[in-house]
DNA sequence: TAATCATTTGTCATGTATGTCAGTTTAGAC
DNA sequence: GTCTAAACTGACATACATGACAAATGATTA
């Protein structure tokens, strides 16, 4: 599924009439562009499964491939190989950002639903990612898991603003299974 | 990509029936021109761009080189406001970022042809933003100017990474706008 | 519980753009 | 020069946008 969608499309899946997609989108609830001739509405993938998840609606099963993907945001390469690893025998499909920049550039072209986030990436930015995200509302549906090795007042830190869990490390595998499929689920 | 384009990349890239693309140009929606045999039709790049930017749809990848798109990755605002209204008066569309993580999000948004960067962007140093873009095939045809008021080496250094050019702080806004349209040009 | 109001969604009809198909032609590659 | 993939056209079917109005939903109050 790389195509762009129309309302017919969306209104299908959601089961609702294409007259309701529509409004959706003029009301700025679901992003779309519009055709130039009789102002047909296109919706990139990404951009309906932001929404679907914004508004907890059920995903269709073309689109859960794209539910299972989570971003690595961690510095270190030893550490972030361990977390892919475990990730991918669970069967998600999973990229690594090493830095913030890298985090943003990825945050969009991969469209992440979870993003596991180390608080000592380069320039003490975790908190700056985990703050701008919390206030971009395109963001705001992506589950942020902090993963850090910092002491326990930076990981409530984190919790107020707006991580949706913490773990400290070292991970233990398992955990991190449990509480992804968790905040996912 | 500075091939002219066929009805047939049109339609791919924006995922319609090459069919409506020759109805674009028909309508005069899109500028084009034909070949003298059977009438292909070629579009020039700009004109493309052109065709999507007053239609508000989204900028392939491959395009964005040819945008005359500045994004000003600046921390403070004030001097943000400075670039941005300059660069305005200019014609040209620009955007601010103002972290590292923000500033990844519009390279991937906004998909600017030249980004103006400030060496001390909080959540990653600027310095790594531009290793990071002189490394990733997808954003190395990005201009990329630095603006910092850091002393000569750093500026130096920037130049070592790959900066296009460098500015130090303040900038006159006759030699930004200089500058750029010699970056662009 | 029932009545009211505000908001959202569904329905219908109409005009129009887009998709599809078949058949033809040519541009580009080898 | 030959061949193939891709572009053009025309006709037709499909699907989308719009506006107006009806129906459903949800919150509030009596």
């Amino acid at each position: 599924m790389n195509k762009t969608l129309t309302t017919g499309d969306i209104a299908k899946y959601c089961q609702v009439n294409f007259r309701t997609v529509i409004r959706w989108i003029d009301r700025g609830l679901l992003k779309a562009h519009k055709l130039p001739g009789r102002g047909d509405n296109r919706v990139k993938p990404e951009d309906f499964l932001a929404f679907l998840r914004t508004n907890n609606m059920p995903v269709p099963d073309e689109l859960a491939m794209m539910s299972k993907r989570v971003l690595i945001v961690e510095d270190d390469p030893v550490v972030a190989k361990l977390i892919e690893k475990t990730l991918q025998k669970a069967d998600y499909d999973t990229r690594i950002a090493s830095s913030g920049f890298h985090a943003g550039i990825e945050v969009n072209e991969f469209s992440p639903s979870l993003v596991t986030l180390d608080l000592n990436i380069p320039g003490m930015g975790g908190l700056q990612v985990l703050k701008y995200m919390r206030t971009n509302p395109v963001l705001s549906h992506i589950k942020v898991l902090v993963v850090s090795g910092l002491p326990q007042e930076d990981l409530d830190k984190a919790l107020e603003y707006g991580a949706d869990d913490v773990m400290s490390k070292p991970v233990k595998p398992a955990a991190l299974l449990e509480k992804i499929s968790e905040l996912l689920g």
